[in-house]
RNA sequence: GCUGGGUUCGUCUAACGGUUAGGACUCAAGAUUUUCAUUCUUGCAAUAGGGGUUCGAUUCCCCUACCCAGUACCA
């Protein structure tokens, strides 16, 4: 086989958000992309009309941007899908449902070829089979078994189902799955399996009513038509994968059947079971990459909205389920594209850990320059009233440097910081039982007093100044600093007392000790 | 049920068939400190069970258990 160029395709329904372990898919798909220089293609599977979601697809395509991983071909400048052929996009449209013409004389050259055959049973008429097969203890199976019980072109003759053909538009087009075949099967990430066809159903390839594909049929035709080499998907996919390759045998395809890698599922936090929206409500964490609002008006948080950024995001994401085999664990999109293997992608389902979550954005918001952390930090002081010009980028970068070790998330900085805009309104109670001790006020009004006396009001000079006068008066340090922290602070939190009277400034300082010590 | 996939600390994971089974998150303790944090140090904690193969098994094979997926005219 000639050595083709590395085409990957992340190929989502709209059918709602966007789940976080679908944008791993997508993140796994761009960097194996990148990585060998080829092209990270979008296409929407939207062959099932029900199950549309108004929203959906914009959503996806968002969610792609705000990881910085958009797709090469199938996307435009605007992100909008692409819905007519140019250069960068040669296979439009991309959309699934507006590539309907296309995929029925497939689906008659299987006919015609013996593949496949015409059914015309209603769903209706099958359940019933279905329930009868149940009822007796039985495993229904659409298959070799039982399909000469059912009306199809196998049959019956063939002016009948030219008749039927034309006067009915239920039926559809079924794969004619052989009996007792040892399907060998390759996947990059699982190696050598093997699966016999006798446990494999008759699927369904085309229906009728709404003259489309289903999933099987438009995955295999259009992974061919689009030149795609490598299909790495969801572990859900492994048990229909014996289908695709018969696909691609039916149609002499074979060589260039891409090649298969199916991912790991992203499991619970805690209990049993996949990773759901449910969990993410129960256990207070997001499972989409951006808040969703579905149609019904319920919305659900994003990690975007909950504060992370979105390096920290894609870093995290990475690495469930991956790892390169070293101690870092702090990658940007570059390294990742640069290190990342198919082959060490874990078997198993990764348990996705909310703290873990969290650890690495904070490791992420250490790595900004405090002039960015301030810059971020402006939206929220304008939500609590704090004006742009009420205090300058030098003193909001300042207070920055000063809490931003406390912090995993830039929205906890007011509540680490509102002390350095405006004086408390009220006093901590459980602080002020522990600490604040009536007979030390006179100590306390003391030690004010010499800093408002100071001309020199460097966070240095003052903290040596306090603690030269604790010492040589023999006061006792740890109640002294804490009676003043609660009077600038209303609680027992912050930098170093000495740093919150440098910023403050003698006014706000003098303020704050006359009211709290009164 | 059937078919397929999977199983190393609580979690994410590392370990050419030979390691005191390593790291990270969480948690605990200690040190530092004027508070809360940070930082540093230390600690707790795992090869699902049973058989083989082998001088030697987390690693290879088999069985059992458990988990996950699929079993739609959904993707």
């Amino acid at each position: 086989m000639e050595q083709r160029k590395v085409r990957v395709r992340f190929a989502p329904s709209p059918t709602g958000a966007l789940h976080m372990g679908g944008m791993r898919t997508a993140l796994y798909n761009y960097l194996f992309a990148k990585q060998h220089g080829g092209d990270f293609i979008l296409r929407i599977e939207d062959t099932d009309s029900n199950r549309f979601v108004p929203g959906a697809e914009e959503y996806i395509i968002e969610c792609l941007k705000w990881c910085g991983v958009m797709p090469d071909e199938g996307v435009d400048e605007n992100g909008k899908v692409v819905e007519t052929p140019s250069e960068k996009h040669p296979h439009a449209p991309y959309r699934q449902s507006q590539r309907k013409p296309l995929y029925r004389q497939y689906a008659e050259e299987l006919v015609k070829n013996g593949f496949a055959y015409y059914a015309f049973d209603t769903p209706e008429e099958i359940d019933a089979v279905r329930k009868e097969y149940e009822a007796t203890g039985r495993t229904f199976i659409y298959n070799h078994t039982n399909r000469m019980n059912f009306k199809t072109s196998l049959n019956m003759d063939q002016s009948e189902v030219e008749r039927r053909l034309r006067e009915e538009n239920h039926w559809t087009v079924r794969f004619k799955n052989p009996q007792d075949r040892v399907i060998k099967m390759h996947d990059l990430i699982r190696g050598d399996i093997e699966m016999n066809t006798s446990t494999l159903d008759d699927k369904v390839l085309w229906k009728a009513a709404d003259q489309l594909p289903t999933y099987h049929l438009a995955n295999i035709v259009d992974d061919h038509l689009m030149e795609v080499t490598h299909v790495i998907r969801g572990e859900e996919w492994l048990p229909s994968l014996p289908l695709h390759y018969m696909l691609y045998e039916a149609f002499g395809w074979q060589d260039t059947q891409p090649e298969f890698a199916h991912l790991s599922l992203l499991l619970k936090p805690d209990g049993k079971g996949k990773l759901s929206k449910r969990d993410g409500d129960r256990l207070g964490f997001p499972v989409f990459p951006l808040r969703w609002t579905a149609p019904s008006g319920e919305v659900s948080r994003g990690y975007r909205e909950d504060g992370y950024y979105p390096e920290a995001f894609v870093n995290l994401i990475a690495l469930l389920g991956w790892n390169p085999g070293i101690e870092q664990e702090l990658f940007s999109l570059e390294e990742l594209t640069k290190l990342f293997a198919l082959e060490r992608v874990i078997k198993s389902g990764a348990r996705f850990n909310p703290d873990k979550a969290k650890w690495f954005n904070q490791e992420y918001l250490r790595r900004r320059t405090d002039k960015q952390l301030a810059q971020e930090f402006r939206p929220l002081l304008r939500e609590h009233g704090i004006r742009d010009e009420q205090f300058s980028d030098c003193y909001v970068e300042t207070v920055v440097s000063l809490i931003k070790e406390r912090a995993h998330f830039v929205n906890e900085f007011w509540d680490l910081s509102s002390f350095f805009f405006e004086a408390p309104s009220e006093y901590d109670s459980a602080a002020k039982k522990k600490h604040w001790k009536e007979e030390m006020i006179p100590a306390v009004k003391e030690v004010a007093a010499l800093v408002i006396a100071s001309d020199d009001f460097s966070a240095e000079h003052l903290e040596h100044l306090i603690h030269n006068h604790i010492e040589q008066n023999a006061l006792p340090m740890g109640k002294i600093m804490n009676m003043l922290r609660i009077s600038l602070v209303g609680a027992s939190k912050g930098p170093g007392v000495a740093n919150i009277i440098a910023l403050i400034g003698k006014e706000e300082f003098e303020r704050r000790i006359n009211k709290a010590l009164c």
